[in-house]
DNA sequence: TTGCAATAGTTAGCAAAGCAATTATTAAAA
DNA sequence: TTTTAATAATTGCTTTGCTAACTATTGCAA
């Protein structure tokens, strides 16, 4: 029963101290860019010209949120909408100099920040890891 | 480099489903409880008497954003502060009778949920899960 | 005992998540 | 073709997380 031992509070706990250190390790870099922005902007960078609505998709965050994760970035001058040539609903996303001598700044960062995290995590254990987490993810499907 | 398969990424995507499962399964039991507040709720259900203080380390949140859940919680009359006897900065918390009705209520629902998404998890797999989510937490250790 | 640091809790400001509702545009149907 | 439905993005509202600053109280030390 004892709260401690329930995986949740384990995966809260984790992820909380990983935003902390992305944040920090961030800061220490010089540069104002949360976690969240950075899934963000790393999206854009691999895949300019996507729409927000892709972005969304993407990185699993609704529309809302994207909406003003992007306006805040846009605000930082690291990436800028342009109006859909198609389909004047979308906007398509697309990095500023700016946005990419940032993202060649963080890239490193995030990597061996990724790697802290997992440091002394055999391969297998991390096989399991991804594959419960796959899990967990699919057990609270929709519509179950 | 594919995002979606980074464990970070996963973590959240896992989370955020989990969280949304909560909230719906709470609503339909007719209860207007976050997921958040159920885990202060229930802490200081285990707890009584319990200071702000000591219920932000079992949380693991931090101060203001216990002061709010707590706050929202009184407003619900589901718990109430009693100023301390020894040290009057400190509050110890205590549950009402609703409060105690709604923690029985919750209770096997939050048991059931948690149930739900370890479904078709091996017990060696979820003892990895568990292993991993700690040695992650302290591999972000502050200090390092 | 006075003075100062530490502790408990709160308030304020910003970023983000979730949901509902809204606008603008496009696609489909009567 | 006109109406209706679907889609893309935004705005508003509430809750939470995080940081910093602040008040009140307690504990320690000069």
């Amino acid at each position: 029963m004892e709260i401690e031992q329930a995986y949740p509070y384990l995966m809260e706990r984790a992820m909380r101290r990983m935003r902390q250190a992305s944040h920090h390790a961030f800061a220490e870099a010089g540069l104002d860019i949360t976690a969240e922005q950075w899934v963000v902007l790393y999206i854009i960078f691999e895949g300019n010209g996507l729409s927000q609505v892709e972005i969304t998709e993407l990185a699993f965050k609704d529309a809302p949120t994207v909406t003003r994760i992007i306006d805040n970035l846009v605000k930082k001058g690291l990436v800028y909408r342009q109006m859909g040539t198609e389909d004047r609903r979308k906007f398509e996303l697309y990095m500023t100099k700016e946005g990419r001598e940032v993202v060649e700044k963080l890239l490193p960062i995030v990597m061996a920040l990724r790697q802290q995290g997992i440091n002394d995590v055999s391969a297998s254990d991390l096989r399991i890891l991804k594959k419960v987490l796959n899990r967990i993810y699919t057990n609270f499907d929709i519509g179950e």
